[in-house]
RNA sequence: GGCUCGGUAGCUCAGCGGUAGAGCGGGGGACUCAUAAGCCCUAGGUCGUAGGUUCAAAUCCUACCCGAGUCACCA
């Protein structure tokens, strides 16, 4: 069944200062998925952007001899062109610096005080400047920072700041968690945030006082950067003000994560929004790690990042795409490689679904002067029938391997349905009637296929829809258009070039 | 160290009480519309180890081994 709410989807906002690797990639694509098949049955909103606040930030910002604000202005462009680079597309796209977002943060600040859930108090503890973090007293290692790469002294630091009333708020996460066990998926991320509850929780520091490189608050300091950047998802739909009724249409949403911030946005971000009076998010999912063939995780401070536009320079946006939600059951951990990169795109790509559209549009140009024919008695309906409600369930689910399995049967079917009927012997035993109901379902099947592939592939899937003869793209609603048989007869077919040409392994040479 | 999740065919994984499954790779076959693609057949793996419960265990329980994650006010 299609959702009839409007859906709401964000990703997270990206730290400005680092630089876009294949996780960021990973993030941004699936989220482009989630929303673009939302969009199929519905009103659908998709938010990214960049956090831009702290005290990295101001300290990168020194070293390059800026200020912050000229910083992170320089830096924001990159981080822009991510979701276009991999063909997502995202409605808004929010900066932290923004005045919309520091108007909402205050008014969520405010919000709190006024629930008695913002006090002042003392942040003390164990510092190392060169980490930037405050350690507890039992991580150290020989009364220095426990950082194997660091072991610097560390100091006694403490400051006057805001604290959030976070204990307050135990009982009503575990309620929550208790009653509502989808609100966090996978499992096995539910079981951490739950162990996390159940040990209990301690108030939250807010604000800091020992930098400025924040939204600044009437009484002195800022706010503390995790603080300011989870609004963003309500900032950025207008609240408090809400001129657009964005806010009041689509919140609450759905929050995709890395499964290493799921603690500030299942635990601290909903007893934020339970202090304010505020709907919590209706879901999080928090996705695996991308690591190497070695096993070891990709990210910035490995220095062993691949670079996702150097992949998508080899294997083009769809491809990359395709592989990274084909590839492993979302939420877990997977590996990459150029190789199998290069295995999916050949076999799946290439040889299962590329060649079908090919060989269908062949045979029907060499038949059929390329002209759909009239709908026959074909198998292929009863078998596509259940697919786009599957399809969509999966996907809405964040099962996108799961989905796309579902969606290659049918390519799998469609391929069979040719080595079975023969099209080229009907053809030459004049067997007509037949010969086109075979036709006709190859077609009307590849239209279905654009259709669901769409989300995951839009560039190809759009690039299938032209090859078959249909205007526009295939950006379209599926209880509209996943009906069988809405093919026009005599529709004039273009068969072009090979929708994913075949990559061949460099050749060695010794 | 506590807790959590995994350890199933060469690889990636599904199965989660009833005499072992899929995809890929590998091997064989019949075809020709097609990107030498597709289709059909084929994999005989002590389901981490040792016990236990049961008429019956990858599937439940216990212990152990191995791997990963998490227990931080760094985004």
């Amino acid at each position: 069944m299609p959702h009839q709410r409007p859906f709401y989807l964000t990703t997270p906002i990206f730290y400005i200062s680092g630089t876009p690797h294949i996780g960021h990639a990973y993030t941004t694509i699936a989220a482009d998925v989630l929303v673009r098949t939302a969009r199929a049955h519905g009103p659908a909103r998709g938010l990214t952007g960049t956090d831009e606040h702290g005290q990295k930030v101001a300290n990168a910002a020194a070293a390059a001899g800026m200020t912050p604000q000229q910083y992170v202005d320089s830096l924001a462009p990159k981080w822009r062109t991510l979701a276009p680079a991999f063909d997502a597309h995202f409605d808004d796209f929010i900066r932290t610096t923004e005045p919309r977002h520091v108007r909402a943060c205050l008014a969520l600040f405010e919000r709190m005080r006024i629930s008695d859930d913002v006090y002042e108090g003392v942040y003390e503890g164990w510092y190392c400047t060169n980490d930037e973090t405050f350690w507890p007293e039992a991580k150290l290692v020989d009364g220095r920072c426990p950082n194997p790469e660091c072991r610097r002294a560390v100091q006694w630091l403490s400051e006057k700041n805001w604290f959030f009333r976070l204990s307050k708020y135990q009982q009503p996460l575990l309620d929550l968690f208790r009653t509502k066990p989808e609100f966090l998926r996978p499992q096995t991320r539910y079981n951490e945030m739950m162990a996390i509850l159940e040990e209990g929780l301690e108030d939250f520091s807010i604000s800091r006082s020992s930098f400025d490189w924040g939204i600044p608050l009437p009484g002195g300091g800022v706010l503390y950067v995790w603080y300011d950047a989870l609004i963003n998802y309500i900032s950025a739909l207008g609240w408090p003000e809400d001129a657009d009724g964005l806010y009041a249409r689509f919140w609450p949403g759905v929050h995709l994560i890395g499964k290493e911030i799921a603690r500030f946005h299942t635990i601290i971000w909903p007893a934020m929004l339970m202090s304010a009076g505020l709907p919590i998010p209706s879901r999080v999912f928090a996705h695996g790690w991308i690591t190497s063939d070695a096993g070891t995780k990709i990210g910035k401070s490995l220095g062993n990042a691949m670079d996702p536009f150097a992949m998508r320079g080899e294997f083009g946006a769809d491809s990359l795409r395709y592989f990274l939600l084909r590839e492993a059951p979302f939420g877990s951990d997977f590996s990459i490689s150029i190789e199998k990169l290069r295995q999916r795109h050949n076999s799946d790509l290439g040889n299962d679904l590329g060649n079908l559209l090919r060989r269908s549009l062949a045979m029907l140009q060499k038949y059929r002067n390329g002209l759909v024919p009239e709908a026959g008695a074909g198998t292929v309906q009863e078998r596509v029938a259940d697919l786009p409600s599957l399809v969509n369930e999966h996907v809405m689910a964040f099962r996108f391997r799961e989905a796309l399995d579902e969606i290659w049967n049918v390519v799998t079917l469609l391929n069979r349905t040719i080595d079975e009927q023969k099209p080229w012997e009907l053809y030459k035993h004049q067997r007509e009637v037949e010969l086109d109901a075979v036709l006709y379902d190859l077609c009307e099947g590849l239209r279905w296929l654009s259709l669901l592939l769409f989300p995951f592939m839009p560039a190809k899937a759009t690039e299938m829809w032209r090859q078959l003869g249909l205007a526009g793209t295939p950006e379209l609603q599926w209880n509209e258009e996943l009906v069988w048989g809405r093919l026009a007869a005599n529709t004039q077919t273009n068969p072009g070039d090979a929708l994913f040409p075949r990559i061949e392994p460099p050749v060695l040479s010794s």
